[in-house]
DNA sequence: TCGTAAATGCAAACGATTTGCATATAGAAC
DNA sequence: GTTCTATATGCAAATCGTTTGCATTTACGA
């Protein structure tokens, strides 16, 4: 996965810095999204020089070509995960905020009822499902 | 609907200023849900004097008695509606950024079906619906 | 080894929202 | 109506996540 995401960025014109090796080590050793701030921490711990700037701008780098998808779980700020190309969704724990990938997605049907009712040509969608996770409940 | 809010407002110990009157005119004759801002732009039409501080703790006051629905779309930063107790979504148009309520929820069935699988207890969710609306497609 | 475009780190800007504080005002008590 | 006091207001400054400008450094092809 790490390697096969920094062959492509190289195949992209992209430079191989020691800062970008590290987040995408972080971004592609992680089952979950990740807010900056959580990434920037553990590729500290890699890469100590790397800056919160870089990180966001790799972010961005990522996400401009389609390889990290941007979350937002509705506190107004953002989290990370390498785009795995196969849609789904999230149920994040109110209490210890443990963000769970599920499979399945129930708004396909939906999207196509509402695309009649409204008249829109339906793009996507977002939903999460909060709730308390099994230790928390 | 203006008039029981500010009833009710009054019946909590909240004192009825021209600048709340001025949000709630503004909130309960909308009907979509609006940014802060935009309140803050129609409210200043009324009452002129009315700061973007006050729109922001009118809608905290609003939210905190369950009168008012803080809504994220995504774009890091919330839009707000009276809440009217009838669970709904919304879809937006990507071009002219108009929002749509809907009607139904697909998601009940399938909030059954994570919550066994995943043995969360779940309380909740948000789904938006994206695309382009009839005058944008 | 060199040269150059691309990437980095820092500090400062950003936009939405929140906070501290001194002043003003609603509405109950007289 | 006048007085009183808790509550609400306006302003400026702080906050937090994210972005930008700029001078410096670095990857990597020549």
């Amino acid at each position: 996965m790490e390697k096969l995401l920094k062959n492509y960025l190289a195949s992209q014109g992209c430079k191989m810095t020691k800062q970008r090796k590290a987040i995408l080590d972080v971004l592609s050793n992680s089952n979950t999204c990740m807010s900056a701030e959580e990434i920037y921490s553990k590729v500290k711990k890699i890469s100590p020089s790397t800056c919160l700037t870089t990180v966001y701008r790799t972010i961005d780098l990522l996400a401009s070509k389609n390889l990290l998808n941007k979350i937002n779980l509705g506190d107004n700020r953002y989290r990370y995960e390498i785009n795995t190309d196969l849609h789904h969704h999230h149920i994040i724990c109110l209490e210890c905020k443990k963000i769970v990938c599920l499979e399945g997605c129930p708004v396909e049907e939906f999207e196509k009822t509402v695309g009649t009712k409204t008249d829109f040509k339906i793009t996507g969608h977002r939903l999460e499902l909060y709730g308390y996770c099994s230790e928390c409940k």
